[in-house]
DNA sequence: TCAAAAGTGTTGAGCGTACACCCATGC
DNA sequence: GCATGGGTGTACGCTCAACACTTTTGA
């Protein structure tokens, strides 16, 4: 199968393991596998480098294609080369992760003709080749990073209220806050904005709307400044 | 140049950042480069990932042929996928960074027919390809790492006195510590063992030596300790 | 009027920070 | 005996964690 050029050479994929949050579920979004190996197993969306676009355009593309999406928070995560990835031939995968706004893109997940589907955390089958491994590598990411820089946001709509902020943190985190000083701190970091809005639509008393702030962020960062929850 | 199965691929490479401490300096491997592109300048080493080897294996190997080093501290740090990096060709190239304790293997690094040579980070050339900008990625990596995981000991004798862990970390992060409060956090997080040696051959009081408890330190972390300095 | 979530302050404990002097040794 | 770094303790301020009740709204 494999090819010759001095030396034989590793093929290049990407694979993407996107997250999304859905009311009190952080999902995985996974594609059905039409083909062999593993035909019919669910897999993370990704696929082949080409020669002409660099490692993150082909994330961005292969994401586009199999499920969609667009324009999306993405970021490298960790690249595997072990040998035996791939039953076929040597394949060496730069893994990413995204974030997307799961309300905002539900829709658009199934266009293309491969099917894709939204797992929450427990409920995910096992998946083709190591992906397992990736998927874990970037829950575990996930969940450090969110801790010490704004990336959670990407996970909410625009604005937002700081429940569903700290039910962000508690979902991804696994664990449950404190809800005082949550917003104490939140709020400390000067990086919300309070909105005019309240949300609509609930049986109880509407909670007010946020932004997060992000030059506002940026600025702070140069002076040092650094997000932690 | 390049090669087609279906579609061309990229070439798949390692490059290595390998950080050594001398005396009061952080300094890095360099190999000058004998071919062309970029002959006569100063690059990271690296090479070619086969196709019988895993990538980190592909990182250890190049580092053994072009370095002599051996068995150091060997860990992933991101992968470079831009267009252009390679005048040549298509090179995607996954980067590591490695410490080394410098005493232990200086000799061994002219071993082989290129020249490699120790550089201090104040003193460094620019590089080949896009290693000046792999170099950032990695010291910046270091500089964060250093903080909430005991990899600096990677970088020291087995044994080593307190003030050489303080000097290490204030070269590293470019910044004063406080003698008595660093001696305090270390001590305290309970990770080093006192030996009963004392150092040698210096002009003043001798310091006692200690080691770092690896074991030890892999106990309290799965009781949820976590390092910091 | 009831249910459900929004919103709000204080206190105590532990931690990090700042800071200065005596000790041991080799020359 | 002097120069050099080794080694040690305390006090203050700040941050973090724990904790409960009133308010608003829609049904």
């Amino acid at each position: 199968m494999s090819v010759r050029y001095r030396h034989a050479r590793p093929a290049l994929t990407v694979d993407c393991v996107v997250f999304g949050l859905d009311q009190r579920d952080l999902k995985v979004l996974l594609i059905e596998r039409a083909l062999e190996p593993f035909a019919g197993q669910w897999a993370l969306p990704g696929g082949f480098v080409r020669i002409d676009e660099t490692v993150e355009q082909a994330a961005r593309r292969e994401l586009q294609e199999e499920t969609g999406l667009d324009k999306v928070y993405l970021e490298q995560l960790y690249t595997f080369g072990d040998l035996d990835r791939d039953p076929r031939e040597r394949v060496v995968s730069v893994a990413y992760y995204a974030l997307v706004r799961l309300a905002a893109n539900t829709a658009q997940a199934n266009t293309d003709a491969r099917k894709a589907e939204w797992f929450a955390l427990n409920r995910m089958p096992s998946l083709a080749f190591d992906h397992d491994r990736i998927f874990r590598v970037a829950y575990e990411r996930l969940q450090n990073k969110v801790c010490y820089q704004p990336i959670g946001f990407e996970l909410l709509p625009k604005k937002f209220t700081l429940s569903q902020l700290q039910q962000l943190y508690e979902i991804i985190l696994g664990q449950e806050l404190d809800k005082r000083n949550f917003r104490k701190k939140m709020l400390g970091m000067n990086v919300l904005v309070e909105t005019d809005e309240y949300e609509q639509g609930v049986a109880h008393r509407a909670a007010r709307l946020y932004r997060f702030h992000k030059t506002k962020y940026q600025e702070l960062l140069k002076r040092g400044f650094h997000f932690e929850v």
